[in-house]
DNA sequence: ACGGCCTCCTGACGGC
DNA sequence: TGCCGTCAGGAGGCCG
């Protein structure tokens, strides 16, 4: 479900919710996921007021008095902020509880059918080994064209794989990496050594225009995504070639190819991309 | 070090 | 109707 523009959005809808109230507990119905939930959670987070959500790449870190509460989505999680909620369905694995100025609680409710999603604890220094080798922040200055050229030099693998690998740049998952790829004009299959300096100058622009548009959108909900607060994304509409095999390029009129690169189904045009 | 495949899990969909 | 294979927005791990 979620690449970074739609954890973006989540962080936005969130912080603002959330931030400076106090956790109260938390309830966790099903512990496995990705990796198992702490026993603890509820104890550690209890009477830790948040000071805000961070995004690192798809994960969300919320700080909460010097405890750092690492949240992922996978691929299909879901996080709702809720004052009434309703009974728990059966993949509503956690709850998070926090207090109301007003006497009235809200609740974080994690929703994760595949749980391939995370809801961890950081180490007391706010981070966690799952951090630590993450590429840079494709929406931040230490990403850019220079970068990507240097980063592969001598790597066979296919582009489009090369940017989807967070060790290289956090963030960018299977939808947008075939946008990307279309606006800078680069055929996903490329080796990702034999790209030029100047492509990569436009694929880093391209990534980082198509995550900002899609965060401006509110994500991509292709079918289930859905931010804190219900609203579906609508970057979809934008999307010029993920999911469109056989109907026509936006630019050219011929017919979006679709091929799996690395066991991903992967879009591009054979016109406009080379 | 690198690259490619597998894995975790559930659900939706198409074909027979 | 059901059963089976395939695919789905992630990403760490393992193997050669």
């Amino acid at each position: 479900m979620p690449e970074l523009p739609e954890v973006e959005t989540v962080r936005r809808g969130l912080a603002p919710l959330i931030t400076g109230r106090r956790f109260t507990g938390a309830v966790v119905r099903q512990p496995q996921l990705r990796q198992p939930v702490p026993a603890d959670l509820g104890a550690r987070i209890a009477g830790k007021r948040v000071d805000g959500v961070e995004r690192r790449g798809k994960y969300l870190l919320i700080r909460a008095s010097g405890e750092t509460l690492l949240v992922h989505l996978g691929m299909s999680g879901r996080l709702r902020v809720l004052t009434s909620p309703p009974a728990p369905d059966r993949h509503d694995h956690v709850d998070l509880l926090l207090d109301g100025a007003d006497g009235g609680g809200l609740m974080l409710r994690f929703h994760d059918p595949r749980r391939f999603g995370l809801i961890l604890l950081c180490e007391p220094q706010g981070t966690h080994p799952l951090l630590a080798n993450i590429g840079p922040e494709p929406l931040g200055d230490a990403f850019n064209g220079d970068y990507l050229f240097r980063a592969s030099r001598g790597h066979r693998v296919a582009v489009k794989n090369f940017i989807m690998d967070s060790h290289v740049v956090a963030g960018v998952g299977n939808i947008y990496a075939s946008e990307a790829l279309f606006r800078a004009g680069i055929r996903p299959q490329t080796a990702a050594g034999r790209v030029s300096h100047p492509r990569y100058g436009l694929l880093a622009a391209a990534i980082r225009g198509t995550l900002e548009q899609a965060i401006a959108c509110g994500g991509t909900t292709l079918r289930d995504f859905i931010g804190v607060g219900g609203h579906a994304g609508y970057f979809k509409q934008e999307l010029q070639v993920y999911g469109r095999a056989g109907e026509l390029c936006r630019v050219c009129g011929s017919a979006v190819k679709q091929l799996r690169i690395g066991q991903r189904s992967t879009f591009y045009c054979s016109v406009c991309q080379h």
